[in-house]
DNA sequence: ATAAAAACTTTACGCGCGTTAAATTTTTAC
DNA sequence: GTAAAAATTTAACGCGCGTAAAGTTTTTAT
């Protein structure tokens, strides 16, 4: 089998002119059937692919897309990014993948290697209240960009995520509708923005439902959830600060924590009538199933948010990159039962 | 402040020729000093970056470096990946990650549209058993690629896993001497090569021990090894197929699955009096210690696996992308003793 | 069958940068 | 201070492909 150095050789194999046979690269469907097939039969034969640097050197727009996520450590995040790449392969795209691994440095880093890909367009969950605003709104200027998750005040051309109020809604609704009215649990200094709008949320709700609010902050930074929330739990256990038979995590991480702080303690938690304590969260982390006892908990619409991303961020770049007015989608949460709550 | 457009606009704000700017880019040590700070100086002023798909189309060798993963679903992954990203960045390269989410299909399409990337070099944890041995091998017969986590017979120019003997002669050796020699838990079709090593070296260990060996493989297939070992644990349970208090898992995926199975059916768990049931793993997942119990598990020597691939696949380009010969290297585990065994 | 439309071929230039050779300048060494 | 060495400049070519213009062939429509 001869090895194909470029595009002129393997149009001459062919037996096509190479401008025709780029035209076929670009897009299959604009050559004559005939032509395509020739082209096709060639391509089985001799193994060619244009050399993607030297395509992408004149165009102004690749196909590759950024996908970039705070902390692929994260299920979440690993499971909303493989609905990403796949949409994106699906439509043509060609999606790179980077996690920010929770520091500001390295978004940042990402998000400059990101401009020098010459991506048609990014979808970013940015870090949050860590992120670097100004360093992400000089990117989003160059570079067509959809949030996702997280959302900073006006930055990028859209953003799409979860409706937080209605999370917190169904499961402080929940809680109370079956037993007592929650404690919300949650970091003092959390890095998400959705964990701010959780407490609103909470405070909200709790008073329109004629209760009072008891919000418990615990100490702790970085992205150890787990471990926060389980040392968090610990001290809070220790020090009785629990002025309710029922506690609201803010999200499934610190929840899976506070969950085996319970069990280390002895606490049954579950709305059996043996159990001293009922534990919800949000998120329906892809592990929340499998905690003991499972977590009841408020699922993100992963498959909406995600196809709604991809699709946002299509049409920005269909649009020329720019949209006339910048809009939130947030889509809400599904109220998963099982037996923590 | 001036857009500038390329290189040549560049050099000449600069006050610099054009090919020595493009030396500096190169190797910035290969200028003289007062060059270099020149460049620099206009670096700072007028924020110029050369145009990568310029710069690769005549290399043969990038600065990329592609690493690849079987699941990035699960955290072990997640991890390890950033530890090699770290270290791809820290050496100068540029880290491209992919996961092929438990595909074959995807694992090749990765490979093959890696190729067009023209990597310096590849890390590749491939899926295991479902691999597309030929693919993989035509691959790496084109691309520097090191092996790791999962081996594939001869494939690739060197391999970096963990020591899988070491995991369970030293969970059967702990369980046996502090309580009843281990039954093995497993699916009777793993996704992952590690998986038939872990059974062979518990089947040779326990004999090697006097004991008698007690395989229980369990049906499912795909990544989903929490769901699968919870079912497969249900199972087992209802059957009353345990013969022994003490159950060594494949991994850790199925314990976590398995436990949440026990807690469901009110067996607890543990070395404490109280417990009727001893469970054991192996990997060390990072949710491990959040488990309830908390897993006992032998460790991977996370850091070691992944600091030696990264050096042996700097060695295999510098060594202009083949080795004499294709060596293994396994890092032993390290016990983790926690509450579950 | 014939004209118009569509697709293709040929030719040629440009993209941004790597790289080389020869000429020139700067630095180093004694 | 001078010669040799090292670094830089100038000029020019090549990489693989996109793309445009002009001419030719094939297809479509009547």
């Amino acid at each position: 089998m001869t090895k194909i150095k470029n595009m002129e050789e393997f149009a001459a194999l062919s037996g096509i002119s190479r401008p025709t046979v780029s035209k076929y690269f670009h897009d299959p469907d604009s050559v004559r059937p005939t032509t395509r097939a020739r082209i096709e039969e060639a391509l089985e034969r001799f193994d060619y692919r244009p050399n993607i640097y030297a395509v992408n050197q004149n165009r102004k727009l690749t196909k590759n897309i950024g996908i970039v996520v705070p902390f692929l450590a994260d299920p979440f995040f690993a499971e909303i990014a493989r609905y990403l790449e796949q949409s994106c392969i699906a439509a043509g795209y060609r999606p790179f993948l980077f996690s920010a691994h929770g520091e500001q440095k390295l978004e940042n880093e990402i998000l400059d290697g990101l401009q020098s890909l010459k991506p048609a367009g990014v979808l970013l969950a940015p870090l949050g209240r860590i992120s670097d605003k100004s360093a992400i709104e000089k990117f989003c200027a160059s570079v067509p960009t959809v949030l996702f998750d997280s959302n900073l005040d006006g930055l990028g051309a859209a953003f799409i995520g979860s409706d937080n109020f209605s999370f917190v809604s169904q499961t402080v609704q929940y809680m109370t509708r079956t037993g007592e009215p929650p404690s919300f649990f949650e970091m003092r200094t959390p890095a998400n923005p959705n964990a701010n709008k959780r407490r609103k949320a909470y405070v909200e709700v709790m008073e329109r439902l004629g209760f009072e609010p008891h919000v418990i902050k615990i100490e702790g930074a970085g992205w150890a959830f787990e471990e926060i929330g389980r040392q968090g739990a610990l001290k809070v256990l220790d020090e009785r600060k629990l002025r309710t038979d029922s506690v609201l995590c803010s999200n499934d991480r610190l929840a899976i924590g506070f969950l085996a702080a319970c069990f280390e303690q002895g606490i049954r938690v579950g709305r059996k009538a043996d159990c001293t304590l009922r534990v919800a969260s949000n998120d329906d982390h892809p592990f929340a199933k499998f905690t003991c006892p499972s977590l009841t908990t408020a699922a993100h619409d992963y498959d909406n948010v995600a196809a709604r991303s991809v699709e946002t961020l299509f049409e920005l770049i269909e649009n020329g990159g720019k949209f006339e007015k910048r809009t939130e989608t947030l889509f809400p949460a599904r109220l998963v039962l099982r037996e923590s709550a």
